[in-house]
DNA sequence: GATGAATGAGGATTCATTCAT
DNA sequence: AATGAATGAATCCTCATTCAT
């Protein structure tokens, strides 16, 4: 049997300039990837900007599509965390799907990059057991239910298919990036916001045409 | 004698053949794009898949990134086509409205490659001057813009900014096709459509909430 | 059993056709190897710029080689045949040396294509049993070989072996236009014929230093 | 405590080892591309031939282009220095002359690839902005005609325009190895060296004659 | 005979990954 | 541990030649 790591003193600093020289080589992955696409990036030039050698960055990421992979889930948990945080002080539930959708869109306009690793990842590894989206929106489901179950039951928000309003608001928001980026749009991201909430809340229609449109 | 025709007295074209040849391979390289991915796909196996030679494709399309766009353009024109085909005997604008989307999902469902191509176009070509879904959007909003002043004038559509709602309508369109794929859900794309249509419609709010959230 | 071609009539027309179109074809080609080089040019262009298909190309010359030696071989001839001519009314041999070297020279300079395409021929076809220069030089080999003896006779050429006179004569000529085309020179080929045949008549020593030489 | 090497803390360059394999590459590669021409060298040849993979070929040289006229150029400095050599310890400028006429042939006895080489670079890149021998005869342009007006000065070689007596020379030079090779001559090319020098010296005409056609 | 559509062998180049130092 | 030299599998594209019309 080995021994435990028990040696108290030792070099602890090594850890953390791992850790370090990581981040960095996610960092910079991440701004390659987004520039050039996946296919197109030559792991040397992710080396080259990281200021180390391209075995170095092997040693830290075992292939290519590790790299990538290590870079789309270091994006997830950032934004995670960025909307956890952002709404973690809101109390009634539909502020807190306000403060969510805003925080959503404001880590997107900061972190455009991201996007593009999305598509990327979808396009080149459709097979990915569990792309990365997925895994973000399979962590939040419970919690948005809950949180839609309770404004049903206060009357606040209309009796449908948790399930349904979820989905579109996952479909409206990650529709808005996309297209936000896809389609060039100029306006910035964060300004859709309100027109975002706005439709999600009250529909388009005139409450006349909602009631006619009811039956 | 006969009418003096240059000097092409060989085999003479066959346009129609011609242009039979060019939809088959588009046809299987829309296929092969959608499952292997642009960068991952050998034009040998397109060709291999048409059951024609690689010279042959190389003949029809100068490059394989020409034959990717020209991939990508046929798809579009035949949404185009099928949504105008399904919207033009209707009328009121709000069933305008309604026919177009649930043609729309209906197209991806039954080409779900597309959503693949569009993807891909985005990953690979950053850079393309006119990415096809803003082509296809370019087209289309003028006639929307139309529609939407005409709904606000009759009241039956909420006061607002035409683009807005465009846009909103439009994200929330491709968001639902691309996050369906992305995220391989199992019901059927049609059965979402009027989930949407609602939400578009009337928002998720009851009624006494809206009113209590204008304020 | 076919009927032998006995048709006295018919159209005898065909073969000045087949032999035009040959020539035509054999000038066309000429001209595009020079510029591209053999390697370089598709035989679709030759066939473009002489206004055929490229099947009826290959239809007078079975293959690009076939065409490209006939395209040499038409050069060597036209060569031939003006240096022949324009010596033929020429009775000393001194001055049937001079102007053979001025028609060389002026040839080459009025079909400097030719040029190019002896240096492709070496250059592509190390093999060829019979290069074409070698070609020419054997079939003049005697005529020269005849006219140095007389002059040996005469006492007007130094005694010297008559082949190696003639090897540098050749060597001289042929250096002469290559390192004119290679070099770029801007003088005229043409210009150079006096320079050329001054020092291969008289050597550049003077006089006294000759002879000092010579001991 | 070491010299701060900034960051290279991997593997040291080894640079004898770099131009040792860098030198092999050419060397191989000149025999390859001279026997079978440019066009018809598979660069993995070149590799198999040298012993590496065809990838070491490319990091050496990044095209198949840079590798050839790196050959040519390295064939050109070794014939500059070669002939610098044997000249140096010569003062007579005639013998400086025949020393370099003889010095030119026996490299090139030697080194007949060389003369494959000058002639593809013609053949494949006509465009080159300078092509060898140009760069040759332009670095020694100057020396030559300084040898050639002291001469005249001292009047051992006639007045004459020491551009043409230069070009000449050259033509001369060239067209002979050319031609040897061309024409694949038997006889070794160093013994024409006494031929070529005395026809250069004195011409083909007897005193005599000479005499009589100077006027 | 003439034409040009179809074919596929051939070859340059890239770049992820390995491994000697 | 860190580095970058070495490797070769993978792929796009060209173009001589064939052959149906």
């Amino acid at each position: 049997m080995k021994a435990t790591t028990k040696r108290p003193v030792g070099r602890p600093r090594d850890d953390e300039r791992t850790a370090a020289r990581q981040e960095e080589i996610l960092k910079t992955a991440t701004a390659v990837f987004a520039v050039y696409g996946y296919r197109n990036t030559d792991v040397q030039v992710i080396a080259d900007m990281a200021g180390i050698g391209k075995g170095t960055v092997y040693r830290y990421f075992p292939t290519k599509q590790d790299l990538f992979f290590a870079a789309v889930d270091r994006g997830l948990q950032r934004l995670e965390k960025q909307v956890l945080s952002d709404r973690a002080d809101v109390a009634d539930p539909i502020e807190k799907m306000m403060a969510s959708v805003r925080s959503f869109f404001k880590f997107f306009e900061e972190n455009s990059e991201l996007v593009e690793l999305f598509v990327q990842e979808r396009s080149e590894f459709k097979d990915r057991p569990k792309p990365s989206y997925y895994v973000y929106k399979g962590k939040n489901v419970e919690p948005w239910h809950e949180i839609f179950r309770q404004l049903m039951k206060e009357g606040r928000v209309r009796e449908m298919d948790a399930d349904s309003v979820f989905d579109f608001l996952m479909d409206a928001m990650y529709g808005t990036i996309f297209m936000h980026y896809f389609a060039r749009r100029e306006k910035p991201l964060s300004e859709r916001t309100e027109d975002v909430l706005k439709i999600l809340f009250t529909g388009v229609l005139t409450e006349a045409e909602q009631r006619r449109h009811s039956n």
